[in-house]
RNA sequence: GGGCCCGUGGGGUAGCUUGGCAUCCUUCCAGCUUGGGGUGCUGGUAACCCGAGUUCAAAUCUCGGCGGGCCCA
């Protein structure tokens, strides 16, 4: 893992290096995705899709455009956003009627449509989500896929007849999120975030952090129950079996290219990134090493093992460009391919290819055991997912006093903002939440003294 | 919201104080050579963020814009 001092400057660096995206595009917090960096984002959107699927959600995908009247629906919503919004105000010359806004998230376009589809109970659930492009006009440092001011945005929105269903959607999204990041190899924090920092027309919102190696958090994922603050606001109710109607309960559940920049944060280290074997294009890389005289023969076998990896489904590539092994090992690990595979002369002889996985783990495989390979790759993301929990672990402290400390603290909290507020002041961090699962805390609070109720989780972020 | 620093070939830089032919490394392209951790040699392509001002003359000085980075609230 890349050292705390030396992060924020290395991640600006690695995610040029990597080919992952291209900052030179000249307006702030708008870059390039280039091929490889995009492929990822693909691989990670296919997994999220995959478990949309299995948990009976529908993709839809919504206009970019939002009219102003639709915007402003819902007080609470705008005053969270309505300082960065961009707006479409003309079509070509002539000033617009209604101006249009770019959706900063999809409520305020959603909504209203939601209105015209839920007639009845039997509309019910009603589960959509989509990847799309969402607007927000930072005004801080932006920072590659970490804040941006185009965002690649998953975003699940749900509606239910009853608070208890919404709250069962709360708890599936949860699930969901557990197994994601788990394929990711990423360990991450679920937190219920305090009142003053829920997400804008929220009852309450759960927030997913991880820790990144500066010890500042980042915050992944949300899951929002709405109740019904958006239905009344939008017109969204149902008829029930009893002939009465009634507003719907709503949740939500959004992500977006931070988990990409998670990923390459976590896992990376000095030589480049470190891709999970799950959402890695090229999984297996073969690396010929060539001698004067055995050219073909070495280039042969090379392909005869492509071509068995890809028939087991492994996604492998021989790198044929004309460099010295030395600059492909180099290239391939800036990458952050999972395995790589060199096959050279003394290996045909003695029927063998040698294997070396990312972190550094290296092997001798026997020719007729190729299939190891993909126990190889478990194993691979196994290892990752443990040193990453471990560091995780490491910096997370549960204290009873009020000291400063890197990564994340937990303080007993007797619930009261203002005593919130002051610890953050003087932690001089924000905080993320309270545990989702409740638990007895015999301390009292470090700034009134009361009983605690809950622990608070703290932390520098981003 | 407030403050500070920076912008020179694709990437990293020197030059700026004291205005006058733009330095070096790397990447890239061609050829030969090499090939189990950045092979060597030869040749080549390629840059002063944008706009205005001062001046005989601006990468260099002044102002504005855009972009990048850092710190504080």
């Amino acid at each position: 893992m890349v050292s705390e001092e030396s992060f924020d400057e290395w991640y600006n660096e690695i995610v040029e290096k990597a080919g992952l995206c291209d900052k030179r595009y000249p307006i702030k917090g708008m870059n390039v995705w280039l091929p490889y960096g995009w492929n990822l984002m693909q691989n990670i959107d296919a997994i999220i899709r995959e478990e949309m699927n299995k948990t009976g959600h529908d993709e839809v995908c919504f206009p970019l455009l939002i009219p102003e009247s639709f915007f402003k629906r819902e007080e609470e919503h705008i005053k969270g956003f309505s300082q960065e919004v961009f707006w479409v105000t003309h079509a070509g010359k002539n000033e617009l009627e209604e101006k249009m806004l770019l959706r900063p998230t999809s409520e305020t376009a959603m909504y209203p449509m939601f209105s015209l589809w839920i007639r009845s109970h039997a509309d019910l659930p009603l589960k959509i989500f989509q990847i799309v492009n969402t607007f927000r006009y930072e005004t801080k440092m932006t920072k590659a896929f970490i804040r941006v001011r185009e965002i690649h945005f998953f975003e699940a929105h749900t509606a239910h007849e009853s608070y208890e269903d919404a709250e069962k959607q709360v708890r599936e999204d949860i699930e969901i999120a557990k197994r994601f990041f788990k394929k990711l190899a990423l360990p991450v924090i679920f937190s219920r975030r305090p009142d003053w920092d829920k997400f804008a027309g929220a009852e309450y919102s759960i927030g997913i952090d991880v820790l990144m190696p500066s010890l500042r958090s980042l915050q992944v994922g949300s899951v929002h129950q709405y109740r019904q603050n958006f239905s009344k606001a939008f017109d969204i109710k149902y008829e029930g079996l009893d002939g009465k109607h009634y507003y719907c309960h709503q949740t939500t559940y959004g992500m977006s290219e931070r988990v990409l920049g998670a990923i390459i944060g976590i896992h990376g280290d000095e030589k480049g990134v470190v891709i999970p074997s799950s959402i890695a294009p090229i999984k297996v890389v073969i690396i010929p090493i060539i001698f004067k005289g055995h050219e073909e023969e070495v280039m042969q076998e090379c392909k005869k093992v492509e071509k068995e990896l890809n028939a087991m489904g492994i996604n492998s590539m021989v790198d044929e460009r004309d460099k010295t092994p030395g600059n492909k090992f180099y290239d391939w690990e800036l990458k952050g391919i999972p395995l790589r595979i060199e096959i050279g002369p003394r290996d045909i002889q003695k029927n063998v290819v040698i294997m070396v996985a990312r972190d550094g783990v290296r092997k001798e495989i026997e020719r007729e055991e190729l299939k190891k390979i993909e126990e190889e790759l478990k194993e691979f993301d196994a290892r990752l997912y443990k040193k990453a929990e471990e560091f995780l672990m490491k910096n997370m402290h549960r204290t009873e006093k009020l000291e400063r400390k890197e990564g994340v603290i937990e303080l007993p909290w007797c619930g009261k903002e203002e005593c919130g507020n002051e610890m953050e002041e003087r932690l001089d961090m924000k905080s993320l939440g309270i545990p989702l699962e409740k638990e007895e805390v015999n301390a009292t609070c470090p700034i009134c003294g009361s009983k605690a109720i809950t622990w608070l989780r703290l932390a520098k972020s981003y």
